[in-house]
DNA sequence: TTGAATGCAAAAAATTTGCATATTG
DNA sequence: CAATATGCAAATTTTTTGCATTCAA
């Protein structure tokens, strides 16, 4: 459960219990704004985390490689862990869900763009809004 | 220019200048933020606009169809005008332009989506980081 | 006239910064 | 020990709300 000390090391950042901490959120919640890491870690047993320690840790371990962000819905970064694979994220406006599905699946999309625009697409942990098979009936 | 009165009494919505000179805006540089309508309707000649006319604006706007928004940085909500045709944007995280592809390029991808998951992706003014020509070199 | 829209001021959220202290490597 | 990270408080920035007034239909 508490191995990310790991991946904070293999990315040249201490290990700290806080970051420990927002990291195990980010895990649990597969994806989370600093205000859901802050509810995640508030959660945990320890005490919370001020929002600058929340703020410059998520933005550190972006930097440092660690996590990746998107935007999933209308308003704050959404944080996941950088090793995840990658995906895209299907995110339905009718109840909010997050589904995922390979990056790979839009390789010709990106074939298509490059050639025609000469544009590199990074389809990779972006968000497509839309209806899943649920909210569609 | 100016005939944004239109698109308003089509959507239902008062004709007043306020809301004129947001659309303007909006459709003078494509696609904006709060922000950014600010800082137009600032340059039109008239006098500078409160923020809650402005989100209430926007808001009311979109909800009423004439008006979409997408999330092209990491930051607030874009605003483009409803009629324009469906695209994708390509936003360039190397020197921040935004190309637009009309959105039936995705076609093939949407189906693709549809068949695996059910699931209904509108690819409709969704924005896609990635490096554009000129900043892969 | 009457409901919708505006303007202003103030409140609430969300994010960032400065700085002294504590902690990791 | 030196560099990094934390915690706290305060400052910014961004967005929302209440309410009296104005305006479009």
């Amino acid at each position: 459960m508490d191995e990310h000390g790991g991946l904070l090391r293999r990315h040249g950042l201490r290990v700290t219990r806080q970051r420990e901490r927002i990291l195990s959120a980010v895990s649990a919640l597969g994806h989370a704004t600093a205000e859901e890491v802050s509810a995640g870690v508030a959660g945990d047993g320890g005490s919370p985390l001020p929002p600058s320690t929340i703020y410059r840790a998520l933005e550190a371990m972006e930097k440092a490689g660690a996590l990746r962000h998107t935007h999933l819905d209308h308003r704050s970064p959404s944080y996941q862990l950088a090793d995840h694979d990658a995906h895209i994220h299907l995110v339905c406006t009718g109840c909010g869900s997050v589904a995922e599905v390979p990056a790979t699946i839009a390789d010709g999309l990106v074939a298509q763009i490059r050639e025609q625009r000469g544009f590199e697409a990074a389809f990779t942990h972006m968000a497509v809004q839309g209806r899943c098979a649920k909210c569609q009936r």
